[in-house]
DNA sequence: GAAAGACGGTAACAATGTTACCCATCAGAA
DNA sequence: TTCTGATGGGTAACATTGTTACCGTCTTTC
């Protein structure tokens, strides 16, 4: 694949070029923002000139993408260290609160990946790839409760839809700012509650959860395991 | 408070251009979407010099308000048509269906008023206000049905805000492009009575659907109520 | 009638993504 | 070995964006 010597050399140079412009941009996107990542300011943090950019990333829609895929790779580097635990039903309840963590703690990444903070990007195969891989994570939590017997009523890839759709919303609407933190985090809670209760094999759990909002009676153990 | 005959006809006018600058500008978020909305291209639509939008709009920004506030005032107008049912619960369901309805019918209004659409802008507080009286009209819908008695176990703001989060997340995932028009309806159909169904007053309902999607029996005439 | 202020058109400015041009460097052929 | 072709990268430009300085024109007011 490498010719000669010279052009592994700078297929290897090119790579830590890529790295650095790469680092600068999730630095500065970390850091101020997706409004402050410019072809020039990133340029200029890394001390190189703006072409770099362009024969290196085909320009900011390339470097768009990448910022998705480490978007992704992140994300799905929190879902993946969720801890296993017997109750699968347990185990879906941490990953939806991961799911929130993520996106609250790099918000704009989570913009970049979901609302579109880069203007004028449409993710290319690659990108969607990376993210239904992602999204897989989630199906097949679903599909563990599902087969352990704990959720029913419906497939894996449904009951993981619903579950994307709710999430996806309340965290897009606290990062937007509609919900401040305190109140965002209970309702986050309620929805995920209220959004697996259908599914349940057996509902008495959520169902003493409900009636426990209105009579204050009925705490078993069992709240514990609940969100 | 118009001194003379030459303020009055200023004034009319102003208000006459403004109107015919935003009627550009809905022209063209309709049909070009968010990105033609420049300054230049809305002053040459009307015929007029980008000076008079900075004088009428101050900028983009108020522009990108109007604009917002345009967009809340339809989809306000399109949830108030919803028609009025003794059915509160059946009602309820007509909003729900309308919210991915509007959405779906103007999605760059929706990406303007939720996805930031236009890069920079943060809604003031009066714009602020247009939302929550839009979003009021969701409370109202769920505390008629907790009046009713048809919904329990959570406060009126409680449920709205979890139905505002599912609906928001499966709307802005289907604009998105996550899913397809085919698919993406039943699903928001089951995350609506998914999200709803632990707050039935008599469950009965959902767990016959949810039964039903396994042993396909016991359909009944209330099967044409969910959703 | 003259000074003052407001509206609006022209043309500029700053910032952005992008590219034409040019030079240095190396691989490969004569 | 030397020349040719090509590749990468820096400089400076171009087009487009939001925004504003400048100036002329008009009305109001003293």
């Amino acid at each position: 694949m490498a010719g000669s010597a010279y052009q592994q050399a700078q297929r290897e140079g090119q790579g830590v070029v890529r790295a650095a412009v790469l680092e600068a941009a999730k630095r500065l996107l970390a850091t101020e923002g997706p409004g402050a990542l410019t072809v020039r300011r990133i340029a200029g943090e890394v001390g190189c000139s703006t072409k770099v950019i362009y024969t290196l990333f085909g320009g900011k829609d390339g470097l768009s993408e990448a910022l998705w895929l480490e978007g992704f790779a992140r994300f799905e580097r929190r879902l993946v260290e969720v801890p296993p635990d017997d109750d699968k039903l347990a185990r879906l309840h941490a990953g939806l609160l991961a799911y929130r963590e993520y996106a609250l703690s790099e918000p704009d990444y989570y913009r970049v990946m979901f609302q579109g903070a880069m203007p004028g990007f449409r993710p290319g195969p690659e990108a969607l790839l990376a993210a239904k891989r992602t999204f897989d994570l989630l199906v097949r939590g679903v599909a563990e409760c599902l087969e352990a017997g704990v959720l029913r009523g419906a497939e894996a890839a449904e009951i993981a839809d619903v579950l994307w759709m709710a999430m996806h919303g309340a965290v897009s609407l606290e990062i937007s700012g509609y919900f401040d933190r305190v109140e965002a985090e209970p309702r986050y809670r309620l929805l995920c509650t209220s959004v697996l209760t259908p599914f349940l094999a057996s509902r008495q759990m959520a169902s003493r959860q409900m009636d426990a909002r209105e009579t204050d009676t009925r705490e078993t153990d069992a709240d514990e395991r609940e969100v």
